[in-house]
DNA sequence: GTTAGGTAGTGTCCATTTCACACTTACTAG
DNA sequence: CTAGTAAGTGTGAAATGGACACTACCTAAC
C-alpha cells in the first residue's frame, strides 16, 4: 500500500473495531445459525459470522444491524449487545476489537437469506454440526448460545423466534429445542398461558389428519420481557 | 501537535478504545462506587470512572485491570465485563469506544485507595448519592448497578464484598444493602446456610455490650458461583 | 358412514419451596 | 444483679413446580 492511502494519523495505536452478529432461528426443530462465507482473506471461503468494521461516524448499534443487512439482506431485527472480545491476536491483519451481538428471528421469515456485499455465500448451518469458522467465532458463538438458553428461564425470548401467529405445540417444539429436552405438554401450556403474554386469534390451524389446533399471537410482539 | 508525533496510520480511520471499570463497596451499610478527580481535560476536575486507553498488545481484561491500578492502587480484584459503551459523541476528542468492567471489594480491604497517574484524587462515593460524571459514566454506573442487582438472585456475587471473616449479620446488611430492603433474619439465615457456601471458622466475634456473633468464613473464596 | 390414526387439549395430587412470624440466649455496662 | 442489645432458633400456611392419563376432533381409508 501506498503512504497517500494511509491518510489517517494517531498520537498512539488504535486498534480497529467491528461488529459481529450471531442470528439464532429454528429450522425442521433445530437451532441454526445464520453464517457467511468469507470472499477476502484472510480465512477466505471459510464460514464466518456476519460482521464488519465499524464507521467512525456510526453507532455500534447501527454498524451491527448494518454489517447484516448488507451481507445476508436481513434487516430489521432486535439485535443486543452480547460481550466484547479483543484478545492480541484474534485477527492476524491488526489489533481488532469486536463488540458482538445476537438476534432470534421467527422460523419462516427471511429463511432464506442472500448474499451480498463481500460475502461470497450465505445459509443457515445447525447449531449442533457447525463447521469450522473463522477467527474466534467459534468462541462467540459458544458464549451467545450459552446466554440464549439462560435467558429462557427469566425472559420471553423464546417468543422472537415464532411467527405471527402460532400454535402451542409449535411454540413448545422450540423451548423443547433450545433446551434440548422434551417437555411435559400440560404444565408447558399451564405456564406459558399464566404468564398472560400470548392470546388465542380465535382461528384454528389445520395441520393433517388429526384435530385442529388453536392460533395464538404475541400480546406485545417485538418486545422482549422480563417475567419476573 | 506535530505531524512527527502522529506517527500511527491507517487507510482508515480507527476510534480509540478505552476500558473503564465501576468498583463497588459497602461503606457504612451503604453502597458505594470508586471516583477519580480528572487531572486533565476534558472534563478537568469532575469524577469519573478509573480507566484509559487500550494498550495496542494488551488483552482488554488486562488493560482494566492496569488502569485500576494506576489510577487508584487497587489491583487483584476479579473483573467482569459489563457493556460496551461506543456512541459517536460521549469523548469530545475523537471517537472513543469504552469497554467497560465492574468489580466487587470487600468492606474493609483496600478501603483507602491512593491517588496516582493522571487521577487528581481519589475517593468513594455513596451510590445514592453521586457527583456530576464526566462522559456517559453516568449511564455506565446504572447499567453496573442494575446488573449487580440482578445477579444477586442467582449467584453469590454479594460474598465478594465480605471480608475474610464476618458474621451472618454482616453478610444480610450488605444484602440489605444491595436490594435497599430489609430481610427476615430467619429466612436469611435458612436460606444462605442451606447453600453451603459458607462455614463457621469456629471463632466468635464480640461487638459490643450484646451476645458475640458466629464468625464465618466463604468456603470456595474468590470463586463467583452460580446457584441454580 | 364407519373406523383407525394422530395430534390437540384438559386437571389433580403430591412434594418442595417460600414466606410470615416471636421468643430465648449470651454477653456488656452500670 | 439488672437492664440493654444483638445473636440465634422453628413452625405452619400458602404458593409453586412437577409427575401423570385420558378425551376431543379432525382426516383418510375402506
Amino acid at each position: 500500500m501506498h503512504a497517500r492511502e494511509h491518510a489517517f494519523r494517531y498520537a498512539y495505536p488504535h486498534p480497529a473495531v467491528t461488529t459481529d452478529v450471531v442470528v439464532f432461528t429454528i429450522l425442521d426443530g433445530r437451532l441454526n445459525i445464520l453464517l457467511v462465507k468469507r470472499a477476502n482473506p484472510p480465512f477466505q471461503d471459510n464460514w464466518a459470522l456476519p460482521g464488519g468494521f465499524l464507521d467512525i461516524d456510526e453507532d455500534l448499534d447501527a454498524c451491527a444491524a448494518r454489517e447484516l443487512e448488507e451481507e445476508t439482506g436481513i434487516g430489521g431485527l432486535y439485535l443486543e449487545q452480547l460481550y466484547t472480545f479483543g484478545a492480541t491476536h484474534r485477527d492476524p491483519r491488526e489489533r481488532v476489537i469486536s463488540v458482538t451481538y445476537y438476534a432470534l428471528v421467527p422460523q419462516d421469515a427471511l429463511a432464506t437469506p442472500r448474499a451480498a456485499s463481500d460475502a461470497a455465500d450465505v445459509a443457515w448451518h445447525a447449531f449442533e454440526d457447525l463447521p469450522p469458522l473463522a477467527f474466534d467465532h467459534a468462541q462467540i458463538i459458544a458464549m451467545a448460545h450459552r446466554r440464549l438458553v439462560a435467558k429462557l428461564d427469566y425472559s420471553t425470548i423464546a417468543l422472537q423466534f415464532m411467527p405471527e401467529t402460532f400454535t402451542l405445540s409449535e411454540l413448545q417444539c422450540v423451548y423443547e429445542a433450545l433446551l434440548n429436552q422434551p417437555l411435559d405438554k400440560r404444565n408447558f401450556r399451564k405456564r406459558i398461558l399464566s404468564l398472560d403474554l400470548i392470546e388465542e386469534t380465535g382461528r384454528q390451524r389445520r395441520n393433517g389428519k388429526h384435530r385442529p389446533a388453536r392460533e395464538y399471537r404475541a400480546r406485545h410482539p417485538k418486545r422482549v420481557e422480563i417475567i419476573k
